[in-house]
DNA sequence: AGATATAGTACACCCCGCTTAACTAATTAA
DNA sequence: TTAATTAGTTAAGCGGGGTGTACTATATCT
């Protein structure tokens, strides 16, 4: 297995790099909007989950009710997240983003692939062409073993 | 230019994919860890930096002096950076990481590789040697471009 | 040498997000 | 129907991290 090594390398220097960029471009995305890392985590959820509650939130975010509760309050009078009562059990609320919430989140998002498709303008097309059919392939094998 | 917009999705979804699972791997990092968003953010530009001053964190991280001055205190508090007086100029800080930190930060990274890592078990090896080769690309394309 | 600028720190103060604890309202169990 | 449980909110208090200001110590300008 020699090129085992050079795989976990490879892989090594490409985390590192991408962690250092992540980690410029999530504290710029912050200051811009003013939201804090929580506030974000939990949009960031919510574009996943879709719908959720509160006592989901605090959940999976290892915090308290109370705390996600005075989050998502916080968020709710920013306008970026709505808060309604559940239909069949009314102590729950259905939390979901607001289009506000969700065009924020995207252009987040937006923010991050335009860096990298800038990294393509480097490259030739057969190189972009490899690109796309890897991080096809990456992208498809983080949503199956998503657990 | 067919590809060009296939080119774009394939990038919003990987970038989608990895920004969600970034941020939870990163939170989790906070958490074990006991750091704060900040406390990563000036370690992480540590390793980036090697050797660097306060005010050069400030000016980084957009904070007054004063701020980072006071996250440097904490940090060497935990052991791990180290300041020492610059022996050019002994009015500035050398800022290192120490022994601790460096390898705290590595595992950061390493939590990150292997994530990825765990992602190639379900590809064979001719996808995963794509991969390689695309993730190479883009470091290196990553590492040119970086102002 | 004396004035000015620069690097960093100390202090007082403020905001944010967390926790615990007490509470309300709705649901489920006896 | 009454008791117990569950979802969420509210309030008080704490600590982290930010600011502005004042200060010390070193370096630089004239």
């Amino acid at each position: 297995m020699q090129s085992s090594k050079q795989l976990t390398e490879v892989i090594r220097e490409w985390s590192e790099v991408f962690m250092q960029r992540s980690m410029r471009d999530f504290k710029r995305f912050m200051d811009e909007t003013g939201l804090s890392f929580s506030q974000v985590n939990i949009l960031m959820r919510l574009v996943h989950a879709g719908i959720t509650s509160v006592s989901e939130i605090g959940g999976q975010m290892g915090v308290t009710n109370a705390a996600a509760s005075q989050a998502v309050e916080r968020l709710v009078q920013l306008d970026l997240i709505e808060r309604t009562e559940a239909p069949d059990d009314r102590r729950t609320k259905r939390l979901a983003l607001t289009q506000k919430g969700r065009v924020l989140i995207e252009q987040g998002i937006e923010a991050r692939s335009k860096w990298i498709e800038g990294l393509m303008d480097v490259l030739t097309s057969d190189q972009q062409n490899m690109i796309i059919s890897a991080l096809t392939l990456l992208t498809d094998a983080a949503q199956k073993t998503k657990e």
